[in-house]
Parts: C-alpha cells; sequence; structure tokens
RNA sequence: CGGGGUGUAGCGCAGCCUGGUAGCGCAACUGCUUUGGGAGCAGUGGGUCGGGAGUUCGAAUCUCUCCACCCCGACCA
C-alpha cells in the first residue's frame, strides 16, 4: 500500500547506522535530555475549551487554556508536564550560554537568614515585598526575592586574592517577592523562577569587560529564543552612576514603552530617551499679536478644533509646585506630552513631581486651568525645544476665555532657553545623532547592571590586591526572568488559534496527527513507524493517538503551539501522500510519501545532506 | 494599603431582589451512530451553594463576621 515509503525508511534507517554513533552522542548529550517522544494519549494535555475569565492578558489566558500552567494561590503557579518542557528550554538555552560565558552555576538557598539582611540594611529597607518566617526557635528568615546577600557572604569566605578574580557565579532559582498586586499569570507573579549572576572584580575596567561579556551573552540567548527583542539603556537611577541595560522582549501589550533609532543601536526607555527638537529653524513672526474670546475652549483638543489649527500651533502650560511653595510653569507644544521624570530634575521644581490644585493656580496666577500662557506669565517657567520653536502659536492669555493668537517667541514675551521636558515620540531625531526614533512596547524580560560597590562594601568582601592591600571588590548582576519569558514569547508570537512557538521554545517541535489512529490499521502501522523515524532522527515528537475527531485534535494542536504538523490519512496513503503544516502557515501542503524522511530531515536540520 | 467587584458541580454561568424539592451549557462516564476542523442521540455520576454565627417552622436567598479570589492605583525580573 505504501511499500515505497517503508522501502526509503529502510534506506534511511541504513544511512542512519552509518551515523549512529554521532545520534548517541547527541542522545546523551545532558541538554537535549528533552527529546522524549510522547504519545499524546499518555500525556497529561490539560486543554481548556474556554478562556478563564480572570486571565486577562493574552499570554494568561493561552498559558491556562494549553494547559502550561495552574494557579494554586494568588500568583502561585504549578507547572505542568506541557509547560515544563517549554521552561527547561529556557532554563538550558539560558544555561548554556550563560556556560560559555564563563559563569559557574551555584545552587543557594531560597531561605536565608536574617541576619546577612540586616548586614546590608536590607531587612528593613525591602519591605512588605520581602516574605519574612520565623523558624521553631523564633529566628527570623526570608524567602529570597534576590541573592546578592548570600552571594557575597559566600564570595568573602571563600575569596582571599586577586589572582582568584574575576568570578562570575549564576544560578537558576525560584524566587519569591510578595508582590502588592499579582497579575498576569506568570508575568508578575509572586513565585517565579529567575537566573541571577554575580560577578566580581579587582577593578571597574574588569567589571566593564565582564558586563560586556555579559550584554553579548544575553544578546546570545535572545538570538536562540528566536525572540525579537531590544537592549535598552536603563534609568540607572537610585543607585546612581551605574551602567544597567534591560533586555525587552517587543511585544504590543508590553508595559514598557521604548524608543530606539531605526538606524543605529540606541535604545531607551520612553523616559530616559532624550527628546531632541529637530533641526527646523524658528519661522519668523508673519502676523501680529492678537487677544481673542475663547468661551468654553479649554483644552487644547477644543482649541485646535475651534481655531481650524493643528494642535502643533497650540501651545500648553502645565503648572506645578515649586520647591519654596510656589508654582513652576511648563510649556509644550499642543501635541506633546509633559515627562515628569525629566521635568522633577529641574531647578525650583518640588519633588515628588506634582500637579498644582486648581485653587492654588486661580489665587496665585489670577485665571483658571484652560487659560494659561507663557506671556505675561510671572513664574518660573520652563519651555520645551521643541515649543520655542513655533512661531505664530496660539496660547492662553492668562484671563478666563482668552487666547492669545500669533504670539511670537522675542517679540511678545522673553525669548526662552529651552530644555528637555517632554516624552520622545516616533520620528523625533535619534539622540545619539543617528537615524530616528521608533516607539515599541516591550516587556522587560533581563537586566544587567554594574552594582559597584554597594553590597560588597556593606558586607565587606575584599580580597588582597597585587601590594597585599585589602581592596572591596566591584560587582555586576545580570538576571533574567526565566518564567516570565515564556509569557513574554507566547504575548509576542500567538493568533487566533493558539500559540505560535519559536521552534527553540516549543515543548515539541513535531506533532504527527494521525486520522482514525484506532480505527485504521494502515494509518495506525504508518503512523507508529513515521514515530520510530522521528525518534531516530533526534526530532522531539508527538504522537496524537487519541481517538478524538480530527476538529479536536488539530484545534489542541495549534492551542498548544507546536510549530510542525504533519496528518496521516487513509485518504493520503492511498495515494502515497502525506500532509505538511507549519504552524504559521495558511495552506498545509500535500507531499510525496516517499519524501517524508527526508523532509523531515531537512526541516530539522538544514544543513545535514539528505539521505 | 485605598477604591470597586465576585465566591453556587472540573470550567462558564442562572437562581438571591420577593426565604419553601439546587438548575443550565460545556467537560467527565456508559452505549449506539458519526469520523479531514471543537459531532448526534440516549443514559449516568458529580454540590457541606467559600467558612462560621444569627434571624426564621424553614436560608444559596435576609443580617453579622471571617476567608479567598479578581479588577483599578502606587511597586517590579
Amino acid at each position: 500500500m505504501c511499500s515505497r515509503y517503508f522501502i526509503m525508511t529502510l534506506i534511511v534507517d541504513s544511512c542512519f547506522d552509518y551515523f549512529r554513533p554521532l545520534f548517541n552522542i547527541i542522545f546523551f548529550l545532558p541538554n537535549l535530555r528533552l527529546i522524549k517522544p510522547m504519545k499524546a494519549s499518555r500525556f497529561h494535555l490539560a486543554t481548556l475549551k474556554e478562556t478563564p475569565v480572570d486571565a486577562e492578558i493574552v499570554s494568561h489566558q493561552l498559558m491556562l487554556r494549553a494547559g502550561l500552567i495552574r494557579r494554586i494561590a494568588s500568583g502561585i503557579y504549578s507547572w505542568m508536564p506541557l509547560g515544563l518542557r517549554v521552561l527547561r528550554k529556557v532554563e538550558n538555552i539560558v544555561r548554556e550560554e550563560m556556560n560559555n560565558a564563563g559563569g559557574l552555576e551555584v545552587l543557594l538557598p531560597s531561605c536565608q537568614p536574617a541576619e546577612l539582611w540586616q548586614e546590608t540594611g536590607r531587612w528593613e529597607q525591602f519591605g512588605p515585598e520581602l516574605l519574612r518566617m520565623k523558624d521553631r526557635h523564633q529566628r527570623d528568615y526570608c524567602i529570597g526575592p534576590t541573592h546578592e546577600e548570600v552571594i557575597v557572604d559566600i564570595f568573602r569566605r571563600e575569596f582571599k586574592s586577586y589572582k582568584q578574580l574575576p568570578v562570575n557565579f549564576y544560578q537558576i532559582q525560584t524566587k519569591f517577592r510578595d508582590e502588592i498586586r499579582p497579575r498576569f499569570g506568570v508575568m508578575r507573579s509572586r513565585e517565579f523562577i529567575m537566573k541571577d549572576a554575580y560577578s566580581f572584580h579587582l577593578n571597574q575596567e574588569s567589571l566593564q569587560k565582564t558586563y560586556e561579556v555579559m550584554y553579548q551573552a544575553y544578546s546570545n540567548i535572545f538570538d536562540r529564543f528566536g525572540l525579537s527583542y531590544r537592549a535598552v539603556k536603563a534609568d540607572s537611577g537610585s543607585i546612581g552612576g551605574s551602567t544597567s541595560h534591560e533586555f525587552h522582549v517587543l511585544a504590543d501589550s508590553g508595559e514598557d514603552a521604548i524608543a530606539f533609532s531605526d538606524k543605529s543601536q540606541y535604545a531607551a526607555n520612553v523616559e530616559m530617551a532624550e527628546a531632541l527638537p529637530g533641526d527646523q529653524i524658528r519661522a519668523e513672526p508673519s502676523k501680529d499679536m492678537e487677544s481673542i474670546d475663547t468661551p468654553n475652549l479649554h483644552t487644547i483638543d477644543d482649541l485646535a478644533q475651534g481655531l481650524k489649527l493643528d494642535t502643533k500651533q497650540c501651545l500648553k502650560t502645565l503648572i506645578v509646585s515649586g520647591d519654596k511653595g510656589g508654582l513652576v510653569a511648563f510649556v509644550i507644544r499642543g501635541d506633546h506630552d509633559l515627562n515628569p521624570l525629566k521635568a522633577e530634575k529641574l531647578e525650583g521644581v518640588a519633588t515628588p513631581f506634582l500637579l498644582a490644585e486648581r485653587e492654588q493656580i486661580k489665587t496665585m496666577l489670577g485665571s483658571d486651568l484652560g487659560s494659561i500662557g507663557p506671556i505675561g506669565l510671572n513664574i518660573l517657567t520652563y519651555v520645551d525645544h521643541s515649543a520655542a520653536l513655533v512661531s505664530d502659536f496660539v496660547c492662553g492669555a492668562n484671563s478666563n476665555d482668552k487666547h492669545y493668537i500669533n504670539a511670537n517667541w522675542g517679540r511678545d514675551c522673553d525669548e526662552p532657553t529651552s530644555v528637555d521636558i517632554r516624552n520622545a515620540l516616533d520620528g523625533d531625531p535619534s539622540p545619539d545623532g543617528e537615524g530616528h526614533l521608533k516607539i515599541l512596547r516591550g516587556i522587560e524580560v533581563g537586566h544587567v547592571f554594574q552594582l559597584g560597590e554597594k553590597y560588597s562594601e556593606a558586607m565587606q568582601a575584599t580580597v588582597l590586591d597585587e601590594n597585599g592591600k585589602n581592596k572591596v571588590t566591584s560587582m555586576g548582576c545580570y538576571g533574567i526572568g526565566i518564567t516570565r519569558v515564556v509569557a513574554a514569547a507566547i504575548e509576542q508570537n500567538n493568533d487566533e488559534n493558539g500559540i505560535l512557538w519559536p521552534d527553540s521554545l516549543a515543548p515539541f517541535q513535531l506533532v504527527i496527527c494521525p486520522l482514525n489512529y484506532n480505527k485504521s490499521d494502515m494509518v495506525k502501522q504508518a503512523a507508529d513507524q513515521l514515530y520510530l523515524d522521528c525518534q531516530k532522527l533526534g526530532i522531539e515528537v508527538l504522537l496524537d493517538d487519541r481517538p478524538l475527531r480530527p476538529g479536536v485534535i488539530f484545534s489542541d494542536m495549534e492551542l498548544i503551539g507546536i510549530p510542525h504538523r504533519v496528518v496521516l490519512s487513509e485518504r493520503g496513503l492511498k495515494s502515497e501522500q502525506f500532509e505538511y503544516k507549519g504552524r504559521r502557515d495558511n495552506e498545509s501542503q500535500d507531499l510525496p510519501l516517499y519524501e517524508l524522511t527526508d523532509f523531515l530531515t531537512k526541516l530539522f536540520n538544514p544543513s545535514s545532506q539528505s539521505a
């Protein structure tokens, strides 16, 4: 019936014998242990037809529906067999690349004594996010939300000489942060798995070097995940002066907006990105300024519509609290948004940054919110770069229901010294001078950070240098949210039918869907044979031998996102054909059966020669 | 922690206002039919109505209380 197929199988089998030593090596590599074939009837495929109501974002919904995870308490999840296969893929890629980059794997305790945390002062600082508990002797412990204290303690006990440096320890560990509000499934859970690495150095140069190695390792990791990502320059904020990059997986639903150059490697958090005015020059005033009545026109949109102007032509004046109880004004273009992080840093502005109260504005400036403008305003005023480039602009006249039109800087009021106080926008020039900014949303899944001496100082992690002097070491730390990567991968790759795993993260590479496996001997034989062949080829294969209707099987396999599907049916076998469909393909294709093994070999190992 | 909401079968929900035999769809189980895109028919099992207390002859329903979970804000890999 399908004799040619079996003959080909034999030919391939004999070739396989030739390569057997190689295959054996592949089979026994520990990191490829995942190559466990599986029959669906023996696997726990826990798919759900209905979308759980309390899952808001698509990755959370799909993870529950595909049976990857199950919730056990708020922000705490169990990983089911299918989900664990994906999780292990992520871990293994991370582990391999960390090893390649010279990292040494350790496993630190998740339950940590309070003494260590008291040494760095974080027992007090960390607040309720630190899950604390007491043992039977009433001694204090916490479940580690991060492991700086433990690793520094190990370091200071083990390391005495500069000759032992640098070192980079990493672990893949379950951590716990008692989030105020866990949500989005494993995207923001309380218990989560993280890869965290800590490096120790005699000096800044060495730290910088390892930082660059880790940056590269992270790039390799995210490349291997097959995810679209950006390394983003991060706010070094509270720790100050340190170098730091975040790795973001791009997804429309991401919580962070990131700005990156279309020409260069520049990428930064939108809040961080410098908003440059571009190289345009302000046009000369063309008309005289007039005061006009603008009743009921209070917002920029009202104003632009009422006067039939572009919002770019209107200037928006925002009033915030000053540091000495007064008020400070910010003038930006009508189509722009004020960036509080930038504004807060300016002299005279109160911290925390606070928009002024309606009443205070009225008493101190004499007009209501919707009618304020820079002309004749006698408080400290900052003007954004772009706003300073507008001529013949519209602005509030500092008198209720009145606006000025055709106002101009330098002529109708003082020439402003402009500053950067707005959010960067799509199309702005890139701050590094190359290309223009694009704005995308991302999910932060990795972070590389130069810690400096913060922890090593507090815990006296010193080594002897060349001169026999004690020297405090510099530290770097490098994290990847392993469980979050799984969610982020789904958030980036899904369609209306389910998950679209990249090959490197898929729980199975290939699913064999035999139609009527339990009724047709012909189909059963062919499917079993193919199943064996796939195992020989080292393909992570799932044979769906469940006695279900084809529609159910197809939709289940699409939901769980297996990237490649081969369908064997009686009809196909009789005409010596099999059907192949990639998860992202629109159409399936019918191919000759005798090419099947060859086809799969090429599909999963494109570099290998066909038999 | 503040604001809003929900707890009834594995999942999704109705019933509650107006107290009186606990229901529907999906899922599960059995049988027959069906078999290339979430089948049809017939039958079966499954509930301390989140826990406790109270009111009442009688509470899923009314009252009090505790608990869990979800959504919006500040926090973060």
